[in-house]
DNA sequence: CGTTAGCTTGATTTTCATCAATACTCGTGG
DNA sequence: CCACGAGTATTGATGAAAATCAAGCTAACG
């Protein structure tokens, strides 16, 4: 998994928030949770992240939580043997970390170059008194998470390899979408190893995968991580099932 | 899937919540989120479901939400050429029915007779101000499943069908633990489909591997859904990975 | 006591993983 | 500028796990 480690607690790459210290022109501003809170700029600080740098581990304590600014995360669970599963990809203005536990229970990590936004739970809950709507800010999102996260369920129980990776693309054109990202050409931040492991398929299949779908004309791959949509209606058909 | 449909809403098979209508002798009240608030107790009606009965659906408006007394449910995702997915089960003093969407976003059956205590929505929103530690509750217990969620799509994505049956038997018995519900024989409330779908696999296989557990002296099945652990050890090593 | 739904067992097929090369891409240094 | 090498992606051949297809079995219920 990962190489360097920062539990942003006690990381030194830190500095105050956004180009001045203000969340008001932070680049994830309007979408992320924080948008709503004026006073909360006084409680974080950008934490820089490298591509493959640890967030956070297993067990560590929950001391912190997280908006991404800038890059992407993948957060994933580890079995004993070695085994892992990515159940998600963290983009600009979606938020990880949150825990009912006193230690988080999966990893997170850089995919690319990232910037994140550190929040202490101890003022999460300090706060919670005043900035009420934050909490139930916080609870939507959660929920926005858990429903992806049942979708995902179904792609891992039901889809078959192609479906998954309609799905899978799908999902990102979506999301890129929402947050005014390209998506003509849709930059792929992850390795085919990080969407194999996500898809719960092997690198292989992704691959033989992405092949298939390109004769078929229904994406058209420029290049490794790039994506052309061709067939769109194709495309969406065959994510749905 | 379910047969006959209860939206909570608007089902005639309610009445006043627990024997008088107060909480603190509600038979999951020290478990469920409601626990930390008395003055709930005014807000809630109970619904009791049949075996088989609808409390939602996929695309319902989201106007109530629910902790389930006694039996216990399935949650489902379902893909428009009817494969589905269970995504989880409900088992008492557990909640479902919180969307960040207007209309769930899934579907919620009983998998045996039960009984829910019905919340409004919008009575949520309105004592969000004064009973503010029940969106921490909330949350916590949104955390929660989202963690279990996520432990699953490790089990649907990269275990193989002994670990996934093992873990999910680990995890029947930790929460009827938790419940303080009798774990020796241990009930399982779901059918061979319910428990395949769940782990992603097929009636087939979900039966051989049972054969396997008992041939390798890991369980015993004094009947189809009694299932009592003879070698405890082995049962968490496979669920383990 | 027969019928039916749910569960188990067996035979075959399919999908995807695994094993094994081969090709591409990008960065480095001659 | 090109050759080399390492990491990543593609392609091919084979194998294994689980799905599918097809009977039987069991137990609950009329």
């Amino acid at each position: 998994m990962g190489k360097g480690v920062c539990t942003g607690m006690n990381c030194d790459r830190t500095r105050a928030s956004g180009a001045n210290g203000y969340c008001f022109d932070c680049v994830v501003h309007t979408w992320a949770f924080c948008a709503a809170l004026a006073k909360l700029e006084t409680l974080q600080s950008v934490v820089e992240l490298q591509s493959e740098e640890t967030l956070f581990m297993e067990g560590d304590r929950a001391v912190s939580f997280f908006t991404v600014l800038t890059g992407a995360l993948r957060i994933s669970k580890l079995l004993p043997d070695g085994r892992w599963q990515i159940t998600g990809f963290v983009l600009p203005g979606e938020f990880v970390g949150l825990s009912a536990e006193e230690t988080y229970v999966d990893y997170a990590e850089a995919l690319t170059d990232a910037s994140v936004c550190r929040f202490a739970m101890s003022d999460l809950r300090r706060i919670g008194a005043e900035y009420l709507e934050m909490g139930g800010q916080l609870l939507a999102m959660t929920n926005t998470i858990l429903t992806r996260a049942r979708e995902h369920m179904l792609l891992l129980g039901r889809m078959k390899a192609p479906e998954k990776l309609a799905s899978f693309l799908v999902g990102l054109l979506n999301r890129a979408e929402a947050t005014e990202q390209p998506t003509d050409p849709l930059a792929l931040p992850m390795s085919r190893a990080d969407i194999a492991n996500y898809l719960g398929l092997t690198i292989e299949t992704v691959s033989r995968t992405f092949t298939q779908l390109r004769s078929d004309a229904i994406i058209a791959l420029p290049e490794h991580n790039l994506v052309r949509v061709v067939d769109g209606e194709a495309l969406a058909q065959l994510a749905e099932g």
